[in-house]
DNA sequence: GCCGTTTTCGGCCCGACTGTTTTCAGTCG
């Protein structure tokens, strides 16, 4: 996201957590936090909105609106700053703690005048919590072990990291007896723990459970919840009779989930985990699955990735949702190396490979060579792996497409020629260097690329590797509306360690008229499973088919080529 | 603090689990 808008976002929720520490009333506090999320999920830079723009916006009102416009003015707001010296600046790193809150917080601090982690440890370690009311020997023990856990803290995950989680415990449940819920159902790019809904009976599953958690967190009839390999997993027991209201809350999202309750109780029930109940006369309805939820609420179904409270609800609520892409309207892969460049299949492989998928098309796009890319492909390269493309495809069923993977040098210049782009079939152009440049260097940088007629797409555009680098700083609103101008497709890069363009992105690219191009950027067979991925974030996207260039046949995409 | 084809004031999702409690507050999903 946006850098400012970050910054304003931390902002927002900063004044939350001191208003709630401060023990201000839980609704304000709330409206803050939502505020927050609403700037997080923003693509536009708030200092380009005026006030009366911001109050468009899901959860900003007048009073969040003006500090907005406060603090991208001055820097700072002035209500919080007043607020945060009023405060030790380090109380607030209590709250990262688990089962550590701010009514505790409230209590160390005023009645024992601790204010960071290091002054909590040592009055645990002491023994000198338990004097206070509501303290005991128990909760000492857990605030230690959370604050041992949150020195081990790693992060959210990749969805490579969270599949190789449920892996080690799918084979604790029949097949047919869990689904995955979460986060992870929603598609979302990163994943902060595994939540799985079971109908197996909880003691069928705890035993097994337990012998690989490496602490259970805690355990009930209803719900267990436990740390394996360093990661956080929370299991839900449902009866199959309302398996439906089950996995419908604990897939989310959260702000999801209270606008369904909000609109449950506008008519008069109540929805949670167990199912509908009628407030007048106690009468429970019970869905075996999502679908008759929906619609005994009179709405179409909404897909899991669709569920983060941006307006779904209400299009489904007048059943006018859009119909979104699906992996079956994925005709080929536009991004995967060869041998030829840093990857490890032969041309011959990847036709193959295309053959047993079912795709039309797979495009070969290795990296040029240029300064710092090992083993990128020349001119005369590219003429030979061109011979050899057509050698295979006269064989395969799948089609090689000759392309390129061309990057963005420094200057904004492409390290391939014209002449040389001109007889790729698809050319991807992307930044491998330089990330430190300046938004305003980047942004011109990619865009002289996008103004090129022969870059057919522009590659993982934000530059990010997950929990590993940040985006660039660029400008990629103007990217969007430079790529619509001009024809030049946007990358959804599927790779589970990018995701590029995000989901946020991705919906305003075809919102203002551009289209996207997932690829794998597969450098090896198993690689090109990725594409489940990127398919995820079209869809959190709201990509319908016709938004994604290579749901199209091969004559199509031909012809978009040129 | 935000919001509105039931409201411009008075609501704001609902429940599981823990610890410390003699009946429930706090935190989290
Ligand atoms: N009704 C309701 N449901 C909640 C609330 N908090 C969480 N849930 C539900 C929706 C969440 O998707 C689901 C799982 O919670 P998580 O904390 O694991 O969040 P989620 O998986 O969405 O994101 P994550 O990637 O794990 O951070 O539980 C809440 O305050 N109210
Ligand atoms: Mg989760
Ligand atoms: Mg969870
Ligand atoms: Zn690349």
């Amino acid at each position: 996201m946006h850098g400012i808008n970050r910054e304003v976002a931390a902002q927002l929720r900063l004044m939350g957590d001191l208003l709630e520490i401060l023990g201000e009333e839980s609704f304000k506090i709330r409206a803050y936090y939502r505020a927050a999320d609403s700037v997080d999920r923003l693509e536009k830079p708030v200092p380009e909105m005026d006030e009366a723009e911001l109050r468009t916006l899901p959860g900003i009102g007048v009073n969040i609106a003006g500090k907005i416009v406060e603090y991208t003015r001055t820097g700072v707001i002035h209500e919080l700053e007043e607020i945060a010296s009023s405060v030790p600046a380090t109380l607030v790193e209590l709250l990262d703690l688990e089962g550590v809150g701010p009514k505790t917080v409230h209590t160390l601090w005023k009645r024992m005048h601790i204010d960071s982690v290091e002054a909590l440890e040592s009055a645990a370690k002491n023994r000198r919590l338990r004097s206070l009311r509501g303290f005991g020997a128990k909760k000492e023990e857990a605030i230690l072990r959370a604050i041992g856990r949150r020195r081990r803290d790693t992060g959210r995950m990749t969805r490579l990291e969270a599949e190789a989680v449920i892996a080690r415990l799918a084979p604790f449940f029949s097949e047919t007896s869990f689904t995955i819920a979460g986060s992870y159902r929603r598609g979302a790019s990163t994943i902060g723990d595994i939540d799985i809904v079971t109908t197996e009976p909880v003691e069928r599953v705890t035993p097994k459970i337990r012998s690989v958690a490496d602490e259970v967190l805690d355990e009930g009839d209803r719900r267990i919840s436990l740390r394996t390999g360093g990661r956080r997993v929370d299991i839900r027991f449902t009866g199959q009779g309302n398996a439906g209201t089950m996995l419908l809350y604990l897939t989310g999202s959260q702000q999801f989930n209270i606008r369904m309750r909000e609109i449950a109780l506008e008519r008069g029930l109540k929805l949670n985990e167990y199912g509908v109940t009628e407030r007048e006369n106690g009468t429970i309805h019970s869905f075996p699955d999502e679908a008759s939820v929906f619609s005994f609420l009179g709405m179409a179904f909404i897909p899991p990735e669709l569920r983060e409270d941006h307006g779904e609800i209400k299009l489904a609520l007048s059943h006018a949702l859009p119909t979104l892409l699906t992996a079956a309207d994925v005709k080929g892969d536009l991004h995967v190396h060869s041998s030829w460049s840093d990857g490890s299949m032969s041309i011959e492989q990847i036709a193959r490979l295309g053959e047993e998928i079912g795709y039309e098309y797979i495009a070969c796009t290795d990296h040029s060579a240029s300064l710092g890319v090992a083993h990128g492909v020349d001119r005369e390269d590219l003429r030979r792996q061109q011979q050899e493309i057509e050698r295979i495809n006269r064989k395969t069923e799948c089609a090689v497409l000759a392309g390129v993977e061309v990057d963005i040098l420094g200057d904004g210049n492409l390290a391939l020629p014209d002449a040389v782009l001109g007889d790729c079939e698809l050319v991807i152009a992307s930044v491998h260097s330089g990330f430190n440049q300046s938004e305003d260097v980047i942004t011109r940088r990619l865009l002289s690329a996008i103004h090129n007629d022969h870059v057919d797409i522009i590659g993982h555009p934000t530059g990010r590797l997950l929990g590993k680098r940040m985006p660039y700083a660029v400008d990629v609103e103007r990217i969007i509306d430079a790529a619509a101008d001009t024809g030049t497709a946007l990358e959804i890069n599927a790779s589970p360690y990018r995701l590029d363009l995000d989901d946020i992105y991705v919906r305003r690219a075809h919102k203002h008229g551009a289209i996207l191009a997932i690829g794998t950027d597969a450098h090896h067979r198993e690689d090109a499973a990725v594409m489940r991925h990127g398919i995820a974030i079209a869809r959190r996207g709201w990509c319908a088919k016709s938004d994604v260039l290579n749901t199209r046949p091969l004559k199509d995409l031909r012809e978009w080529t040129g």
